[in-house]
RNA sequence: GCACCGGUAGCUCAGCUGGAUAGAGCACCAGACUACGAAUCUGGGGGUCGGGAGUUCGAAUCUUCCCCGGUGCGCCA
């Protein structure tokens, strides 16, 4: 139940009785209006805006609809009271018993509780990662990778229909160079002195293996072949075996996408998307050839004007329309980009998500127009980008450089400092903004560890049940007792809150979905860990206020349900940032 | 030069798509352990929301023009 959503329907209920009886005139529109907790939580427990944004169209003064209001909303039995304030907003409060109920209707939800009904099964396609298949995953790559991750989880949990995906560029020039640095690894791996790894080539020692792998299956039968014949077996064999590797990083921070699509496939098996999609286009004169203007700013001795195959996008809202092919004829890496998203569209997904890491900024305008020139507009498509992450360890930022071949593996940061600590701190932050990663801050227990909060609130609420069987022979702390406890007892305006931002969790959920912004569950559930931990600190002052109450089994079995409920939404809001939810930290 | 993203307390950042007196953590100061795990909690000081103009009942949030920082910018993927 979500309980904005009921007292919006109130709300509408009152609004439309009231036009049903004159009061308001009935040819206008009531349904856009909205109800949201007051800043000030002495305003009560919802505030709406009705009167004043209904004030114009009923050619009314707010605060006459908001009398009116206040007087309708009144007759609800769980409402307590409402008052108009201000230039007119209604602040209406509801009846301990209202709160209390809650937590029946969050432990009878059980792991369902949170979870709405925005997507309606829209087929939705989630695309991150998507790092080329030449190297090991660096830590350049966490930060999409956990947060589209976390996008995929939230968007299922709040009804979608989720395919996650991973862009694999196993073609063009990169993986034949790839290739080339696989042959000089099977070379060396055959007993040969290759020297020092040539300029331009991959120089990394993950490649070993590969070369080795192509001994074992080849022998040295490569050779002294030509390059035309070893190139497409050194290729395939480096994608398959990077691959595999990659999925290996990225299993270590417990993500799995559903499909990996090669880029390759989209002109093989007798088919060819990338033509296909540009004769779409051509259908809608969206192609021509021509010349690009030279980019202004910075000076390029090199340019020369060249005629091209180019796609319209300027049409879209793009700065200048974008090459399709090469003066060559060949396709740029963005034809296949237009490929593949004419391919996600033939698939059926109307709901289309691509996370891009900060370097690809460049690259938006042009998708969204591919995208909206596909779909005629009618696709839902949305690029989120990861800024950069900064480490820094002791204080220091960690240097970084590819050339230098100084770069942080994702292993090596995952394996020291944990999935969970990498996970949460990714999410811990809007991911339009960068982020700085301190190995010391994300390591530490302590409070100044958001992730370590979040999961001791669980923990402890764990040992709660723990201490309890033992202070009350017998105590039945099952789903169904807990249901049915006297939740009336439930009546320390610390309980109440913390019930208050525990009913609050479909609503967070629902918002964070529609932005696309899993970091507001981070930062939810912070809060509702802050809530526990100030709610169990009472109890060290005035121990009538501990969960565990002295001889009184009724009592601690209500707190027990309350307790239950929090970590109902902690866990379940954990699951969805796919972070762990233990029952002990020690 | 153009585009995109940032600019909110000393520091790191939230601010629920326009709501009431702008919040949290750290740091600083002052408190709470015969403990349901103090790995925690309570209180305090501290802000021209980068700047100006505009839109309206109402702006950190929307429009516009500037300033500062980051990133990117023809046939590399």
């Amino acid at each position: 139940m979500n309980v904005f959503a009921h007292v919006e329907g109130l709300i509408r209920a009152s609004l439309s009785a009231m036009q049903a009886d004159g009061v308001m005139p009935a040819d206008i529109d009531v349904s856009g209006i909205e109800a949201e907790t007051p800043r000030d939580s002495s305003h009560g427990d919802f505030a709406t805006n009705a009167a004043m944004v209904l004030a114009k169209k009923a050619g009314m003064k707010p605060r006459d609809i908001a009398e009116a209001l206040k007087v309708r909303m009144e007759a609800f039995e769980d409402v307590e009271k409402a008052d108009v304030a201000g230039p007119g907003f209604l602040n209406i409060s509801f009846k301990p018993e209202f709160w209390q109920s809650m937590v029946g209707t969050i432990l009878a939800a059980g792991e369902l509780y949170g979870q709405v009904d925005l997507g309606k099964g829209t087929k939705t396609n989630v695309e991150y990662v998507s790092a080329n298949p030449t190297g090991p995953m660096h830590v350049g790559h966490c930060r999409g990778a956990v947060f589209g991750d976390a996008l995929a989880r939230l968007l299922e949990f709040a009804g979608y229909d989720v395919t996650r995906e991973y862009y694999v560029n196993d073609a063009g020039g990169q993986v034949d160079v790839l290739a080339r640095s696989v042959f000089l690894r099977y070379r060396e791996a055959l007993g040969e002195d290759i020297g020092a790894i040539p300029e331009g080539l991959y120089p990394g020692d993950y490649l070993k293996p590969v070369g080795e792998a192509l001994v074992a299956e080849y022998g040295d039968k490569l050779k002294s072949r030509e390059a035309a014949d070893w190139m497409p077996v050194a290729r395939a064999k480096a994608i398959e075996m990077m691959m595999v590797m990659i999925r290996e990083d990225l299993a270590a921070l417990n993500i799995q996408h559903d499909v990996f699509f090669s880029e390759a496939s989209l002109q093989a098996n007798g088919r060819d998307r990338i033509s296909e999609a540009i004769d779409v286009l051509k259908s809608k004169g969206l192609i021509y050839e021509g010349v690009l203007p030279k980019p202004k700013g910075h000076e390029d001795e090199e340019w020369e004007e060249r005629e091209q195959v180019l796609f319209r996008s300027t049409e879209f809202g793009d700065d200048v329309d974008r090459a399709i092919a090469k003066s060559d004829g060949s396709y740029t890496y963005f034809a296949g980009d237009v490929g593949y998203h004419y391919d996600k569209l033939q698939r059926g997904f109307s709901h289309i998500i691509n996370v891009f890491g900060a370097d690809h900024i460049g690259y938006i305008k042009r998708m969204k127009s591919a995208v909206a020139a596909l779909s005629d507009g009618k696709a839902d498509f949305d690029i989120k980008v990861c800024q950069l992450v900064k480490l820094f360890r002791a204080g220091q930022a960690v240097k970084m450089g590819k050339r230098l071949g100084t770069f942080v593996t994702l292993r090596e940061v995952v394996d020291e400092v944990g999935r969970d600590p990498v996970r949460f701190m990714m999410l811990y932050r809007k991911n339009d903004a960068p982020l700085d990663f301190d190995f010391a801050q994300v390591t530490e227990q302590s409070k100044d560890n958001p992730v370590f909060y979040v999961q001791y609130a669980h923990a402890r609420s764990a040992s709660v049940f723990r201490n309890a069987a033992e202070a009350f022979e017998g105590l039945d702390t099952s789903p169904d007792a807990l249901t049915q406890a006297e939740l009336s007892k439930l009546t320390d305006p610390g309980e109440i809150e913390l019930i208050k931002m525990l009913a609050s969790f479909p609503r967070l959920i629902e918002g964070a979905a529609r932005a696309h912004e899993p970091h507001r569950l981070a930062f939810y559930l912070y809060e509702v860990a802050n809530a526990l931990h100030s709610q169990w600190a009472r109890g060290n002052d005035s121990p009538q206020l501990r969960f565990i109450a002295q001889g009184d089994r009724g009592l601690t079995v209500a707190r027990l349900a309350m307790i239950a409920a929090t970590q109902r939404v902690i866990s379940s809001g954990l699951g969805v940032l796919g972070v762990e939810a233990p029952d002990a930290m020690r």
